[in-house]
DNA sequence: CGTCTCCGCCTTTTT
DNA sequence: GGCGGAGACG
């Protein structure tokens, strides 16, 4: 977002006024994109995407399915505003969601365009970004200085905490943490204190939570700083109390775009909805409960008119008298001007409502916008006949949606079904998809165009150890975050204080940082004095470094620091920045202290810290890079490596892979069990959105695993395969012969004697029955037809194990790790044990430390390893060399004698 | 005031 | 199993 940084006041185009680009200027427009008849950039779109693009009047909701070409149509068609002279570049607003979505439309802007004129769209961003660029303009009206901070999550619950310290309150009893999650969702709801819900404010702190939630907004006044959610909820305040400013904005945006509809939360509809509504004769407030009310009411119909997702399902017609919605009039009353906002988003794709994000808001546009055109994208440039296949069949389990149904002409024979693998726990996973990968690779694939897409990111880690002993190269994805490292936070508060001598938060994390022996004490003392005195901390250090109620060594201390700051603020107008955060670093003693501290990660710490002082240099000054580091919490990664990417289903969203692995499809994971308890059916719905994100990721390939057991908590646990499995359709499934699980090892129970023994092979709880009356044009659901031999075999191999092992169906928690003899074995077969893993082996901790029933020399069998011979014990742990694994050592509940 | 140890917490996703 | 925080001890 480095466009944003010269946010001062004349970025504009000089003439953003409500006139019309003047002939001459559109014609100039014209000619420098070479447009004549049909213009290049519209050469290659389909008719959908064609209309998508040249209906630049009036409301109109793109809705994209995945992979139907959805960024291409919003850039387009911004090349067709400015390309036809319809609006300046500065006249457009187009919001993203993420950084990832912003930069790359930019970047497509420019190869439509030339660069040099997307240089001049400061309004195309994430919303958090043009967010604050309102609020610098309109700051003082937030009652902020335009200097302001930004707080990330860590501040703010630090702040809170001490909010709650200040209140007397237990912060035991009320975490921080909890009030600070309370607060974001209030914001993005746009609820201010006064406007939450009295239950709401009532539940936490007994009774508290509002007068907390105000101290906390005031708190963050006096630090001249806001948190995320303020970014929105500040420029809506301004909008609604000073309407002279919102209709500057009227008048500036002629034309508004929002990528990833189905997205947005409350907060930013109403921040949308305010930039988007002309005005009318009547007040902009009230608007949005009223809104609101109609829209829950509208939801019903909406969903049961459109739940098959059939291609011929009724379209909504576009709802030209919807009462209670006044036409909306144009500015200045020369043309009843329709409001040209353009969203583009799928209601399938819909992943973010745990944190706010309202399907609702999509699925309820042409209310909201009467007039609206709908445009539906369906032709899939993106996946196989059978992924797409797979996809649809799954996601049209879901209730509430518009209903679109991808298709494609690709038609090869060639095309490879759907896989679906199992495997006995994660390790076994990680390694058989290892060893896909590679295969892959001897195949010629790039390593770069495979990914493994996770539910959760501790998955990422068997993955991880897996490819750093194969020596397979990889690459995860929003992992942990370069700029959340502790030097890097330490480092950015020295730069914070700097540029704002007011954020004590930033003060505080670093008054002591490296040691000066400023302990509590000192530090009480001065948050004292500031709060007497209502001073920044800053200030109330170097008051009293120069009083006399200080022992000589803190105020030593204490005025060295203040020395030190007012010295780099100084030096802040004269010196280029990046030589002053190195001189930051070097003076106040933070480089030294790691290069004194003998630890093994420091060397990598100061490393950090250099590619931090390199990446300022693309900034022009500190703040903006203070703002730029706020804003997009990643690290940018080379691409030039091949390698596999490993990320979370939710990041994945907007990318695709030629080749895609999603592992760990199991009940309690995926869906996941908290989205469940939380959620109810639509957390579910939400999941399997998710799922089906990740399975329109696929272009070529696609791989599906589950396994039998997974560690989690430190605890091994019995899973059993994903329902979403259940909803993929047979056709385009193959299921894979037992998955190569036991291969080499020996498998004593043998293939399929198990399936008749629990029902017809029907091992899974959740049955397809209660989902029979959906999805009827497709031949039946996979749980219909159990029967296949590899589902068999694999559901035999793993149900085996599990039902034998852990004894319990409903098999919550585990007590018997590996695959020993359980009705006749070593003691309690249900012995509690703990799982846990040394040596990247398998290895339990009997509570009951029985010595081991076994003698060196045994021939015994091991679950994962085979048959060996044992070589040492002590108490229950053998070691055991065996004929294919090499030595291991094992408890010896794991292994049966042979 | 600093360091060490132990305890308890948590591990869904992120602008 | 891993981390951060609180409390005890030096």
């Amino acid at each position: 977002m480095s466009g944003f940084s010269e946010d001062m006041p004349f970025f504009d185009e000089p003439n953003a006024r409500p006139a019309a680009p003047s002939g001459i200027a559109a014609r100039a427009m014209a000619a420098r994109s070479g447009q004549h008849s049909t213009p290049d950039y519209l050469k290659g779109l389909n008719p959908e995407q064609r209309l998508a693009v040249e209906t630049t009047e009036g409301p109109v909701l793109v809705l994209a399915g995945a992979g139907t070409g959805k960024t291409r149509v919003l850039t387009t068609r911004i090349a067709h505003i400015l390309a036809t002279g319809k609006a300046f570049p500065s006249q457009i607003l187009a919001v993203t969601f993420t950084n990832k979505a912003a930069r790359e439309m930019k970047q497509r802007i420019g190869l439509l365009i030339g660069e040099g004129n997307v240089e001049g769209m400061p309004w195309l961003g994430t919303f958090h970004s043009i967010g604050v660029k309102l609020l610098r303009r309109h700051a003082e009206l937030a009652g902020l200085k335009s200097d302001f901070t930004i707080l990330d999550t860590d501040d703010v619950v630090r702040l809170i905490k001490q909010l709650i310290q200040a209140e007397g309150l237990d912060d035991k009893r009320w975490p921080a943490k909890q009030f600070a999650q309370m607060i974001d969702n209030w914001k993005n709801k746009g609820l201010g204190p006064d406007e939450i819900a009295e239950g709401d404010a009532r539940s936490f702190g007994n009774g508290k939570g509002r007068q907390l939630y105000k101290a906390y907004q005031e708190r963050l006044q006096t630090l001249n700083s806001c948190d995320f959610g303020d970014l929105l909820c500040h420029p809506i305040r301004i909008f609604r109390a000073y309407p002279d400013v919102l209709k500057e904005y009227h008048r500036k945006f002629k034309y508004i775009l929002v990528d990833e509809y189905q997205d947005t939360n409350t907060a930013q509809y109403v921040w949308l909805r305010l930039l988007a509504q002309r005005p009318q004769s009547s007040p902009l407030e009230g608007e949005v409960p009223a809104k609101r009310a109609e829209g829950v009411a509208a939801e019903g119909t909406a969903r049961s008119s459109n739940t098959s997702a059939s291609s011929t399902a009724p379209r909504t017609p576009p709802d030209r008298a919807s009462p209670g919605h006044p036409p909306l009039k144009g500015e200045g009353n020369r043309r009843p001007a329709p409001v040209n906002i353009c969203c583009v988003g799928d209601d399938d794709q819909s992943i973010y409502g745990w944190r706010g994000a309202e399907v609702d808001n999509i699925l309820r546009f042409d209310k909201d916008f009467p007039g609206a055109t709908i445009i539906r994208l369906e032709r899939n440039y993106r996946s196989t006949a059978h992924i797409l296949g797979a996809a649809s069949h799954l996601i049209a389990y879901n209730e509430g949606r518009f209903g679109k149904t991808l298709f494609t002409d690709r038609n090869d024979p060639e095309d490879d079904k759907v896989h679906v693998h199992a495997a006995w726990d994660s390790e076994e996973e990680a390694r058989a998809i290892g060893e896909a990968i590679e295969a892959y690779q001897r195949q010629k694939h790039n390593l770069n165009d495979m990914a493994i897409l996770v539910r959760a990111s501790f998955q990422m880690r068997a993955f991880e150890d897996r490819f750093i002993t194969l020596g397979l190269s990889y690459r995860v994805i929003g992992g942990p975050r370069f700029y959340e490292r502790l030097e890097i936070r330490d480092a950015l508060a020295f730069f914070r204080v700097v540029a704002n001598s007011g954020d004590d938060l930033a003060f505080e994390r670093i008054v002591n940082v490296p040691k000066r022996g400023l302990g509590e004490a000192t530090i009480r003392q001065i948050h004292d004095t500031a709060r007497a005195l209502r001073i920044p901390m800053l200030e109330a250090a170097a008051t009293l470094a120069e009083s006399d109620e200080l022992k000589p060594k803190p105020r030593a201390a204490l005025r060295e620091v203040a020395a030190n700051f007012e010295r780099w603020q100084k030096a802040l107008e004269t010196t280029p920045h990046t030589e002053l955060a190195e001189t930051i670093l070097e003076e106040s003693g933070y480089t030294d202290m790691w290069k004194n501290d003998r630890s093994a990660d420091s060397p990598g710490r100061l490393e950090n810290l250099k590619e931090l002082i390199r990446s300022m240099e693309e900034y022009e000054s500190l703040r903006s890079f203070l703002e730029h580091v706020a804003l997009v919490m990643e690290a940018e990664q080379g691409e030039s490596l091949d390698a596999v990417s490993i990320m979370t289903l939710h990041s994945a969203k907007g990318l695709e892979f030629e080749t895609v692995f999603l592992p760990g499809w199991e009940e309690g994971l995926f869906p996941h069990q908290r989205a469940l308890d939380e959620g109810g059916r639509s957390g579910l719905e939400e999941e399997r959105r998710l799922a089906y994100v990740g399975l329109t990721r696929a272009k070529k390939n696609l791989h599906i695993w589950f396994v039998s057991n997974r560690l989690i908590h430190g605890l091994w646990q019995s899973t059993i395969p994903s329902r979403f499995l259940d909803e993929l359709p047979e056709t385009h499934v193959d299921v894979a012969d037992s998955g190569n699980s036991y291969g080499g090892y020996g498998n004593p129970y043998g293939g399929g004697s198990f399936a008749s023994g629990r029902g017809g092979g029907r091992k899974n709880p959740y049955g397809a029955s209660r989902f029979d009356n959906i999805g009827a044009e497709n031949s039946g659901s996979f749980s219909n037809t159990y029967a296949t031999p590899g589902w068999q075999r694999a559901q035999a191999n793993r149900t085996e194990a599990t039902d034998r092992n852990w004894g319990t169906r409903s098999g919550h928690q585990v007590e018997r790790i590996g695959y020993g003899e359980t009705d006749s074995g070593y003691g309690a077969g249900r012995t509690s044990v703990k799982g846990r893993t040394i040596d990247g082996e398998l290895v339990a901790k009997s509570v009951a430390d029985t010595p081991s029933a076994f003698k060196p020399g045994d021939r015994v069998f091991h679950q994962k390893f085979g048959n060996g011979n044992i070589a040492a014990i002590d108490g229950n742990k053998l070691t055991i060399d065996f004929d294919k694994a090499g030595q291991k050592r094992v408890l010896d509940g794991f292994v049966t004698g042979v």
